[in-house]
DNA sequence: GTTATACTACTACAGAAGTAGTAGGTAAAC
DNA sequence: GTTTACCTACTACTTCTGTAGTAGTATAAC
């Protein structure tokens, strides 16, 4: 019964800058998200130590300093978390998430045009 | 600076009742979902209450009983909160999460024609 | 060699989320 | 009219999130 768990909207931040650059110090992740908000050091220390319990990250001390990196994949995570999303917000109806999403959004021809490339390669495929 | 609220996925469950219901009692709720993953009355009970302290429900007493009813609009939650967790997840962009979902899931033959005809409709009324 | 800098490890604390018990009151049933 | 069932209001406690301070140690700079 392994409760799934759910990252919060900061701990994606980290996670995001690891992933972005392989591997980050405590360091590198304050800089990297300071402007936007500042906060200080070690809280972004205590995140980091957290997502390492949360198995989210591993940590390798090389000198003095640890470096962190992630034990998940980023799209492994993405999947996990949209499907959650899925789940509680719209009955786990993908089809309902897009035409949720067409009615209550404006895509530009762009977008469209995109989209409908992509399922048009997946039509493809299913042949 | 009005923080944004998300929903918790046991509020979703609560809300969704609601919704479907118009309006609803303790009771009505803890029954709808009981069966599923049993919780205590008063546990219902405190969860619905804090949902009126957020302004997502209202209750009125009728006789003896409260009645709880949404103050939020089903849809108007939805757009928020997948907003929310696009902008997480997705850095806000919806195409970025149509990509995905289109590389990650299985859509059925039924699901992309559904699709496709979503696009078509949006594209007609874009001109 | 003493001072400043940088980093880790540890501790702390408030507020939210998750969960539920208890007291007390009305109404129904006997 | 006493018991039972049901409901609300209030209180309580644990864990998680968000945030950060402090002590101690290694290194760099003077």
């Amino acid at each position: 019964m392994t409760k799934v768990e759910t990252l919060t909207k900061f701990e994606w931040e980290i996670m995001k800058n690891v992933w972005k650059k392989g591997n980050a110090t405590v360091r590198d992740v304050h800089e990297a998200l300071s402007p936007s908000k500042s906060r200080a050091y070690t809280t972004i220390q205590t995140y980091m130590e957290r997502l390492v319990e949360k198995k989210y990250l591993t940590k390798e001390k090389i000198g003095l300093v640890n470096f962190y990196s992630s034990k998940v994949k980023e799209k492994d995570t993405l999947k996990r978390e949209t499907n959650h999303f899925v789940k509680n917000a719209f009955d786990g109806s993908f089809s309902k998430l897009a035409a949720f999403l067409f009615n209550t959004h404006d895509f530009d021809e762009k977008d469209l045009e995109e989209i409908k490339q992509l399922i048009e390669e997946k039509e493809q495929a299913n042949e």
